[in-house]
RNA sequence: GGAGGUGUAGCUCAGUCGGUUAGAGCGCCGCCCUGUCAAGGCGGAGGCCGCGGGUCCGAGCCCCGUCAUCUCCGCCA
């Protein structure tokens, strides 16, 4: 206390209210806005706790000659620390939108502790009108609005919840490296070269997959860390470059082990957090269900408008062009489309063109009228009465409804049914904000076809644990294998992704051969994995949830660079760091790198 | 890699059918003002209309190219 400067605040902004109505109090904080009368000044002073008035008036109280002539130099976002007596406002000078509304502080001295310069952008007013390059560039700034504060604040309260509950129950927080090795396929990677031996490089991880494994082997049994991410891929409005995940990992465990954890710890995280519903317990879909019935293995579960498949009822269709994809080995599904009867007949095409965007040939549908026939549309004529009226039923369509179908390969009609489902229930509002509707799909296919090579790719992750008995197909029917693994979804989109892992060499290096390696290359890139499973691994199992993702949800964010303190753009730049940024030679040459230069002249910079 | 949107004052934006001197609000600067809280009044400064080319008597506006940025597809778990 002795140690205190004579500047130094002795109460936040935010905490004033009546009862300190008297004290002597000193603040420390910004000018959130000032307000010259000539004569009496005021100036709101902000912390982040919030804001408080300050009254400089010469006239009326102990106000000093010094402290009255820097008031009037006080400018936005000054950097002030004040001494004054808290007091009453005046009657009807109240302000009840502020919380501090009641009183202020008559100000006896005001030290400018640093000026500011004028700002790039006002920062007392709400960040959505603002270029976001701007932004970034001052993110400092940005973030003094306590909007912004509160998104720092929250995604600081959730972490600490994590940590908390799974300090509860023993799980140790670890760190892994940064500098690492690369996991073939998946993302590409960020590398660093190796100065002690050029030719060679580090990689950044798209995740702490295999060392968390390796922790397992280690006895460690409950491991966590948030984890930071690296992938060099295509950014989108929900990615990053680097970002957040909450890695957890446990041995000895199941899958019902872990879904139950990570619902309850989710749950209490957005419940202490928000106001958002969050209906339990989290549906459970497989991946075969999640796919016939929404097309998506990340279903928006807060609407329903299923998806309803056609085959039995059009078996013996007339109708040439559904009859042929459905004795190809194609799928003829139907999708409602509440209220679509009353569409202009431009929205109607809209729809086919959008469909045929999507991957599809075309959009057939029909349109329910009054009686609940399906009377009009460009099928409406092809198809049979019998056929119109069960498809309606098992649409559940009511009059007025349009009945949409796609006719295509498996994958092209979920995916196509899948975009015009999001579409109709964007148009039609259907999905409630204040709900976050979670799902747990399980049960992925192990192996799916690369259309490009003609040989197996990995459908989730190549450390999966096959559902037990599916090992037996691997050689027969290697696409009907699915594995003990489970995404969490909510609201439609991907919020975690986990499984219980592999720890038998045998089964491992078997899925790591079906998927196209030889034993030189498994040694090359897994060897250590294996090896280490031949030291009396245990069966484990993990997840990794999302927690950009989380706080998203928290804030209702769509941007991902809305939840992270220093984001980057569009193409990974930092326009505050200016980073990436060239090196110098020396350094180069240090590498054994050489740089070859675009042949159409310079970008950026 | 592809598609679409945007680019005009420090910020957010308007700018008609291509027409002579490019506007508004906020911010900034100056003066006035003793109770405001988005303070108010008066005055002022501030523009490579992203950049390059073209069409035209004339381009912020039309055409071509290019750069940046945002969103989506591809990609990405």
């Amino acid at each position: 206390m002795g140690n205190k400067k004579d500047w130094q605040r002795t109460v936040e902004c935010g905490a004033l209210r009546s009862a300190q109505v008297g004290e002597t109090v000193t603040v420390n904080g910004w000018a959130n806005s000032v307000r010259d009368h000539g004569g009496v000044t005021f100036i709101d002073l902000r912390d982040r706790t919030g804001l408080v008035q300050i009254v400089v008036d010469p006239t009326r109280n102990a106000t000093s000659e010094e402290a009255h002539l820097a008031a009037q130099t006080v400018r936005s976002e000054f950097c002030l620390s004040i001494r004054g007596t808290v007091s009453a406002r005046v009657p009807g000078a109240e302000n009840p939108n502020l919380a501090t509304g009641e009183i202020e502080i008559k100000a006896a001295r005001i030290e400018i502790l640093n000026p500011c310069r004028t700002l790039p952008f006002q920062i007392d007013q709400d960040q959505a009108g603002t270029n976001e390059e701007l932004r970034l560039k001052y993110r400092y700034l940005d973030l003094r609005r306590p909007s912004m504060y509160e998104k720092l604040r929250l995604r600081h309260e959730a972490v600490r919840l994590i940590r908390a509950a799974l300090y509860e129950q023993g799980f140790l927080e670890i760190e892994t490296p940064i500098l690492t090795k690369g996991t073939p396929e998946g993302a590409r990677e960020y590398l660093v070269p190796y100065r002690l031996q050029p030719g060679l490089f580090y990689v950044l991880p798209q995740a702490p997959q295999q060392f968390k494994q390796l922790l397992m082997v280690s006895g460690v049994e409950r491991y966590f860390q948030i984890a930071k991410c690296f992938r060099d891929e295509a950014q989108r409005a929900d990615r990053q470059p680097e970002f957040t995940q909450l890695d957890l990992e446990m041995s000895f465990a199941t899958q019902e082990d872990i879904l139950n954890l990570v619902e309850a710890l989710m749950v209490q995280v957005i419940e202490a957090l928000s106001e958002k519903q969050i209906p339990q317990p989290f549906v459970r879909l497989t991946y075969d269900e999640a796919m016939a019935r929404y097309g998506s293995d990340k279903p928006d579960l807060r609407f329903g408008l299923e998806l309803v498949d056609c085959a039995h009822i059009l078996q013996n269709t007339g109708f040439a062009v559904f009859q042929n994809i459905l004795s190809s080995g194609g799928q003829v599904k139907a999708i409602r489309y509440p209220g679509g009867a009353k569409l202009a007949r431009s929205q109607m095409d809209e729809l086919v063109t959008l469909s045929k965007e999507f991957g599809a040939k075309g959009l057939a549908y029909f349109l329910v009228d009054d009686e609940g026939n399906a009377s009009r549309g460009p099928v409406a004529k092809f198809l049979s009465n019998e056929e119109k009226a069960a498809i309606v039923a098992a649409a559940s369509a009511e009059p007025g409804d349009l009945v949409g179908f796609i006719a295509d390969t498996p994958a092209t009609t979920a995916k196509v049914l899948d975009r015009l489902r999001r579409l109709i229930g964007e148009r039609l509002g259907l999905a409630d904000r204040n709900t976050l509707a979670c799902c747990w799909i399980t049960d992925f296919p192990v192996f799916e076809k690369d259309e490009e090579t003609g040989g197996w790719t990995y459908a989730h992750n190549p450390f999966s644990m096959p559902n037990e008995g599916h090992m037996a197909l691997i050689d027969t029917d290697p696409e009907a294998m699915r594995a003990q693994t489970y995404d969490l979804v909510c609201n439609g989109v991907e919020w975690a992704s986990g499984s219980v892992r592999i720890h038998k060499p045998d089964i491992q290096t078997a899925i790591l051969r079906k998927l196209g390696l030889d034993d030189a290359q498994i040694e090359a890139r897994f060897g250590h994995m294996l090896q280490a499973f031949e030291h009396g691994a245990p069966p484990h199992a993990g997840i990794a949830p999302g927690l950009d993702r989380l706080v998203m949800f928290l804030t209702d964010d769509e941007n991902i660079r809305e939840v992270i303190a220093f984001p980057k753009m569009g193409g990974g730049f930092d326009p505050l760091m200016n980073a990436p940024s060239p090196i110098e030679a020396y350094q180069l040459a240090e590498l054994g790198l050489q740089i070859t230069p675009k042949p159409d002249g310079e970008k950026k910079v």
